[in-house]
DNA sequence: ACCGGTACCTAGTTCTACTATGTAGTGGTA
DNA sequence: TACCACTACATAGTAGAACTAGGTACCGGT
């Protein structure tokens, strides 16, 4: 991954997975493939799992523990009341950086 | 600061300066003042001193010292050609993660 | 003599993504 | 049987960037 792009990831890609889990349950192998389709195709797995670990423990999304007909069983995650708070909290802060820097660059800046 | 802005300007704060000091040389206190201006409110004087050491250690830009009537002398910065390389490969990034957000909050996820 | 504004600097903390590695279950195949 | 690829989750240690919380110094006005 550039470095560019890991710093950017920074505070991204945590609503980048909260959008992802927007109306469809997922777990976290599904999520990373879904990343890796998405473009995001250097995205490390450890990533992934870590973040989960993190929005799980700050009550962001709801865990159930499925069988899998092909591995180990899966946590399946779902964004839950606080997590679409925290959701929508995100693009806010988005929107704000993202009109900030589409100026400066129309500024030719 | 807010945590999610704090994390979502990394990586972005070092191309928002960068963007600003095109066509403009500036010292480090009118960097602050500036990002203040254009909604920045809350960054810390620290920060932008910081990222100044850094990009300047990183080769991006050229420093000069002038006496200022105000104050002790200002180190004013300009960008260099490597820095506008850097700023390039900045709205590259940038363009990419955007366009997978935007994506992203289209689709209602 | 003091204070506010100008101007720069830095040690230590926190947070997040990455590196590198480990553990397990399943199915296919040599 | 032994091995391997794919599925699936997990974590200890590292690096990088912004913040906290100070500090130094120059100038003008009261």
């Amino acid at each position: 991954m550039g470095k560019q792009m890991t710093e950017m990831l920074k505070g991204t890609l945590e609503g980048i997975v909260l959008a992802l889990l927007t109306g469809k349950a997922a777990y976290g192998y599904e999520i990373t493939t879904l990343l890796r389709e998405q473009g995001f195709t250097e995205i490390a797995e450890g990533t992934v799992y870590a973040l989960l670990v993190r929005i799980e423990q700050k009550g962001l999304v709801d865990v159930e523990k499925r069988p899998s007909e092909k591995g180990p069983p899966r946590k399946v995650y779902t964004l839950n009341t606080q997590g679409e708070k925290e959701l929508n909290e995100f693009w806010n802060t988005w929107s704000f950086l993202s009109e900030r820097l589409e100026q400066l660059r129309k500024e030719g800046k």
